[in-house]
DNA sequence: ACTTGACCTAAAGTTAGGTTTAGGTGTTAC
DNA sequence: GTAACACCTAAACCTAACTTTAGGTCAAGT
């Protein structure tokens, strides 16, 4: 059993995060004492990492709380619920293409600039055609320009 | 040479964000025709294009308006241009890998639903020690919970 | 008794990154 | 010559996901 401030520091959220959490209806099972304070287990704990999951695969706070619904609503969700985790694995898996066509470019500036800072100044480089880069720049460049 | 509407199209942009990053700073050396309206080269649609990756790679607007900035400046900047870049590489490796943790769990909850609806109910798929779930299921498994 | 610290609520405020609106210009098609 | 289109500006508006504020409860320590 947890407090919210345990919590907060077990998941690196902070404490108005989970409020509004649970005040979204995020935390269906959360439960409470007797002079209202909220008392989380491990069960609400787990629930807190998912939703972390889920936000950073894309869904937003509403999908989140529709997907808690389902599970409340047992068996008759699963087939649901089991749709959703595999839309989301393509989800990740395109942000994570995105961010590894970004990182061309990035790196390809990496290369630009660090070959400017030798020189002192961009003329040389600025110039380079592509069969005069070194061969892993030459397939950062093509990535970016496809 | 291209008006902004043709723009749009080639990066999949919506004219009001381009006209909006014009308007932030972004475009420096952006030319207008006699009437006032936007004419974009190769150059400006290359700094876009840099700009949807820095966006990616977690700059804010501002940042990016800085960045256009010392870009400006010429020489005296180039250090300056090349450590930004050497740090956004590692934000973007961080991402990756934040998505990469987040996937960890996607993947446990397919595979925990596959088999959940093969079963007809959570039941047994949710009292499944460590020890007995699929090789690959345990590594995610291990992976969520460090 | 009283202060401190952790908790509570409802409601207002914040932020980034656009989008929309309202009103206007300039050029081409019929 | 007029209608349709693509462009323009300034300013208001929008949204999600929090965060902050103001006012209050409760238990433990001194």
């Amino acid at each position: 059993m947890y407090s919210i401030g345990e919590v907060a520091k077990i998941l690196n959220l902070s404490i108005s995060t989970i409020r509004y959490y649970d005040k979204e209806g995020l935390l269906l099972d959360l439960e409470r004492d007797n002079s209202g304070i909220r008392v989380f287990n491990d069960k609400n704990i787990e629930a807190l990492r998912l939703i972390e999951c889920l936000k950073k695969s894309g869904l937003q706070i509403k999908d989140i709380k529709e997907f808690m619904y389902w599970c409340s609503l047992g068996i008759s969700t699963i087939s649901k619920r089991k749709e959703m985790f595999f839309n989301q694995k393509e989800n990740i898996l395109n942000k994570i293409k995105e961010l590894e066509k970004a990182l061309n470019m990035i790196e390809y500036k990496c290369w630009y600039y660090t070959e400017a800072e030798n020189d002192g100044n961009e003329l040389r480089v600025k110039n380079i055609t592509i069969k005069d880069m070194p061969k892993k720049i030459q397939e950062l460049y093509k990535n970016i320009h496809d």
